[in-house]
DNA sequence: CAGCTTTGTGCAACCAGATGTGCAACGTTT
DNA sequence: AAACGTTGCACATCTGGTTGCACAAAGCTG
């Protein structure tokens, strides 16, 4: 049997699709007898409205993209959980977006994703300068940002990277450590830039003299901080805490340090930002700096459902408002 | 400036809407003159098909959703990843659907869904008998689950969860131990009650008296394994192995040995299921029976994909297929 | 009770494509 | 040159729902 459709409805209830339409929409006159016997009507054939012939009239699919690198990093389902959360409770469906870190995917994303009238995007991605996404905010597409720089121009929801590395890297000068490392990111993504400006600045604070050795660069993915964390503990400026641009980081270098029979943390602290659930659970359980990653996807959820029916019911976008959320260091056992 | 429509390229390239929309499907005799008259037209208002009046008109959406328990765990983002990756490849686009393990949740994305003119499923949920399942495809909707039982009326891709423990408790056994305890999911999941299964047989089979006080049952989730196990251990049934039902089991198993002053494996060897990446940075690095997720995902996504064109084109679904996977067990440091 | 507003419903146009039908122009055969 | 088949395109219809407009019936006011 095939699914019901409105016409179907309006037979069985003896009016016309119109009258079926605007009952179930509820934006018209409809007599309570019309309405009980079309509610009856939509009751007995199990009607339920198709999804494209309403998004084709009205030209909005009730749909959000959530644009990602990669799922495989944990700290991105914690953020997918809270936008599709929220996303749901005001009947919207996510599309997940997993772009690899490569700008075409996301370009091809984007594109695809418009032929579908989706109403609005969430971008967790992590590339610099993306003309292509500014367009699409002048274009009127609803666009919230979440850990990205955009200088204001967009909606955002963000946590102070710098203050972060900041804030942990004068725990560790405060428990001792003046030679302290620091695990960074692809030098591309400002994210990680904040964090070891955080970090400099700190070091600088204190007075303590920065050896550029101590900065370790991934290279090819989190796993090269294996072999980057051998050789710096082998070399001269061999430190006594690792700050890690990220848990996922911490524990690769956490697993080297372990191989070459360091003890954590005796011979050498080591600190994550994060705090992902997993952090707790590590060997020691790692000391991290919360990001609230949850409510910075649920938040991003609200700001882009906002926008969404603000432009709905204007046709206009409100100005874009960059949310700061709170980071806290957690300390657990693997810092001295 | 609104996206361009079919009649806006057919205006500028003089000819009619269907003329353009044989042109770019190319299922008619059109002109070479005209056919380069429509494709400079199409290039020059960057036009694309709306999607939503194809998916009207041709009843599918060239759609498919992915149903999971929960994006959290991290086995579901590794099977996310190949679903994805042969999705995209063949040109659909993946709905991913977290249910949280609520029934009635996955049931309201499947009516929601289908709304959409969804294409097919993927059911990656764990939850028994799910008449609602069954109906899908007895309606003639492509359907393919992972790791579900299904009495062979369905498409299925799964590992044999009895030989993974099996081979694992074998390999305990034959290090020695004669002493081992299991830590059990939620006895409604046919794959921990095949995985307990395969555990009890090998003891059996190797004359070994098991002891019901050896079987860990988790209650509220994972975390209810820290205090599970500090119970076993002390208790006169105190074991010398243990092996966890997965990986993120086997992680608090690890932690709470750790916090209980256990070594391991010297005191107590740990084994998981799953071998998901971060199982090799654990401390011990994590033992495990490796599940080929990422394939997993990729060879559902292939016969979905399969089962819907072959609907396409024949109107009927094609015969069930299961195909089990081969485990391995992958020996690291947490086993003596 | 005429004239007005309020309420209630149907009709038809519209969203953006896909596709069957029909007709015209052209080339080929007899 | 008439008869025929092929090619190329326009027109109209269809998908399923929304919505402006018209119109009618009912309730209210003067």
């Amino acid at each position: 049997m095939a699914r019901a459709n409105i016409k179907d409805v309006a037979s069985l209830a003896g009016v016309s699709p119109g009258t079926v339409s605007r009952t179930l929409n509820g934006n018209s006159y409809v007599s309570k007898d019309t309405r009980a016997k079309i509610l009856a009507a939509v009751k007995e054939l199990n009607y339920q409205p198709n999804a494209a012939a309403k998004t084709l009239k009205a030209g909005r699919s009730h749909t959000l993209a959530l644009v990602i690198p990669s799922i495989q990093n944990p700290i991105f389902p914690i953020v997918t959980q809270g936008v599709e959360d929220v996303a749901n409770m005001q009947g919207y469906t996510t599309i997940l977006c997993n772009t690899n870190e490569d700008t075409n995917r996301e370009k091809q994303y984007i594109s695809n994703l418009l032929t579908r009238s989706i109403d609005g995007f969430i971008f967790a991605t992590i590339t610099e300068k993306a003309d292509y996404i500014y367009e699409l905010r002048e274009k009127g597409v609803p666009v919230v940002l979440v850990n990205r720089r955009n200088d204001d121009e967009i909606d955002a929801v963000q946590i102070d990277n710098f203050q972060a590395t900041f804030d942990a890297t004068n725990y560790l000068v405060s428990t001792g450590h003046k030679t302290i490392a620091f695990a960074m990111g692809h030098e591309s993504i400002n994210v990680y830039r904040d964090r070891r400006e955080g970090y400099l600045t700190a070091l600088k604070h204190h007075g303590i003299r920065f050896h550029p050795e101590w900065i370790m660069q991934e290279t090819y993915g989190p796993e090269s901080f294996y072999s980057l964390t051998k050789s710096l503990m082998a070399s001269e400026y061999r430190p006594t805490a690792i700050l890690a641009g990220s848990d996922i980081k911490a524990f690769t270098i956490m697993r080297s340090l372990h191989d070459s029979g360091y003890k954590i943390p005796e011979d050498v602290s080591v600190i994550g930002i994060d705090n992902i659930p997993l952090s707790a659970l590590m060997e020691p359980p790692l000391s991290s700096v919360s990001q609230p990653l949850y409510q910075m996807g649920s938040l991003a959820a609200k700001k882009l459902i906002s926008q969404i029916e603000h432009k709905e019911e204007t046709g206009q976008l409100l100005p874009p408002v960059v949310d700061i959320m709170t980071t806290e260091l957690i300390i657990r056992k693997s810092t001295l």
